[in-house]
DNA sequence: TATGAATGAGGTTTCATTCAT
DNA sequence: TATGAATGAAACCTCATTCAT
């Protein structure tokens, strides 16, 4: 007897739940320091049951980790790097940017814990990696477009896009309690500096 | 019987490579994911002399993130906000830091992970944010005695500031497994740009 | 609703499936080493059918191990302690014995793990030692038959009887994965020493 | 600064209890059917201890059925097969087995729980195993030289053997709950016409 | 002071059993 | 009747801490 498509909706919402749940806690307290009572009762299910949805700890962190890519990558990339205005492009995109990082306060906080521990996580650090390396190559193209018409600064590529995804993940650090607000949109400016923007 | 200076300076020392080795391994695998004898090992004592210098665990924890902040903040400090050529103090200033930030790895990745879980260790956290404090006040004056000058782009100190910040942090964990080298070098024009830079 | 006929018959086959399953797990993991999930998969079922069939776990157990008794029962007993011939008879039984035990080999695993275990399935190890009692007792009257006949050795006959039945469950400790063969027959004569043949 | 002597001895009667006790848990419960802390309990120690001497309840149980190896098969191959005597030899021999069966219980019947469910430790039951073949082997010789010398009934030598080991675990299961009492004597005769002795 | 054996709380995980579908 | 998600007790094992030597 199959499951009724409400019971696995159900258990789809279930899923996600716990997920939603383990990236808070994992943020908080890291890997080690997060138990998965801890979860189960966060979630409002019993212990017990984040095993029927994750195998192990680890695989329910790795999901953590991983699974938000999707939709964190779909707003993260989308931006035109051959526009023909680069620089308004680039400021557009730095406002999402800088939108996207303030909302995603707990998981931006598990990201960089997985980074600092790249060791400990290897194969889920690999794919945030992948990542970071498609944004960097993406924003580069950007870059490169803007210095050829003449609206950036000839500086070094490479390091100016490294020094942009660095600047961000350092807002998300220092600003750790700051919700999404006004106050995120003030760094649009300064993180275009980075940039070398040249007005006519 | 009181202990020779001789035995003083033993202990000394033995309390430092404890130290030393505590800040490494709880930058690799954090608090709950390092253990006592873990850092006895790599020390080279047993695990039961680590109690003799650390009372706990979260003693030696402290005691491995606040210390070497004095060694560090001489370092970070030591420029001159009230500089007659600030450009030229905030040019040696940046690659002062990034040189600081390059050569201790383990120490900032350890900083960090402090910042991000600041709710597990309200007190350790108190101390780095009260040097980070002092810090981006010093900094700040800079940018303001540089923007009356005429060096800098007039735009909002604060935030210029922490962006400043965030972006040393921000690199530091983008390079975690990069050693002091001339490719960090490479990112003190970019920090600069930060501040909007006026060359006449 | 009153079951079908043909209905009736498929729960019999599925319970005699679990049944037989649970028999070769149980001999090869014990009680607390199987899982109801394991057996379960190995008859092809869910494992929430299981407890359609058996109560719990215990109930399983002792049915795996008392039900096969009567067909075992059944091919053991076949044989006729008052025979004018009871060495031959003695041969014959011996025969029948050894071809029994060898081709049952994962029940009488199960049988001997019971019996090690006795205390820990009280009810079920009854059952067994009562069949073991009925056993003895005509063995030896069948010896007693032979002794009085003048054709086995005249000697402790409830010891011998005891004997014969170690050497049986020792042979099938002994030869642990060795299927039915014709090596088993070999062990008909040696067995037969034990009761001392004479043969005139 | 190492462990005094009295410490070391104090530590090795520890470890001795802690392994005696298991090996009766063991064999009354089974590897799964016992837990860590039944075995601590009984032996007087709280259960982390029992970690202090043993690594794993795994590495427990192949000590609680290999360690007493040594000295069991030091009474059981404590026979001259190439004695001039070789019925009287055997009979002794038999006698001495008898005696060591009945009085290591508890040991024996871990023995045959491991050898019944040797696919779960293959490892441990490779050392019972090899001690079993040494000990047919010896057996062997000794009942060849009575074949040879006239006093033994000429029937297949390994077979032979493997009866006699057969009977010997078949007996330490069916007296199962027997102390070591004249009772096992009694089968020193019954097990002797085993091997067809020939008195001349 | 230095050592490491002893302790037991608490972690992850398994699993028999219940019960809604 | 058949299924498998939900539950929580209990297993093994780790580890901070204590304390005797």
């Amino acid at each position: 007897m199959p499951l009724s498509e409400a019971q696995k909706e159900k258990m789809k919402q279930k899923r996600a739940r716990i997920l939603e749940t383990a990236i808070v806690l994992f943020a908080e307290a890291g890997y080690e320091g997060t138990t998965i009572k801890q979860v189960a009762a966060k979630a409002g299910i019993s212990f017990g049951s984040v095993f029927t949805y994750f195998e192990t700890k680890e695989t329910l962190f790795h999901a953590a980790v991983t699974e938000p890519l999707d939709h964190f990558s779909k707003k993260i990339l989308d931006f035109d790097d051959a526009s023909e205005k680069p620089l308004e492009e680039l400021e557009n995109m730095i406002g999402q940017h800088i939108e996207t990082y303030a909302s995603l306060s707990a998981y931006l906080n598990l990201v960089s814990y997985v980074i600092s521990h790249h060791n400990l996580f290897p194969e889920t650090f690999e794919e945030l990696d992948a990542f970071h390396e498609t944004l960097k190559g993406k924003v580069a193209r950007l870059v490169e477009n803007g210095q050829q018409k003449g609206v950036l600064l000839e500086q070094e590529i490479e390091h100016t896009v490294t020094g942009y995804t660095s600047l961000l993940m350092g807002l998300r650090l220092n600003l750790i309690d700051e919700p999404a607000s006004d106050l995120w949109a003030k760094f649009i400016p300064i993180a275009l500096q980075l940039f070398g923007p040249r007005y006519h």
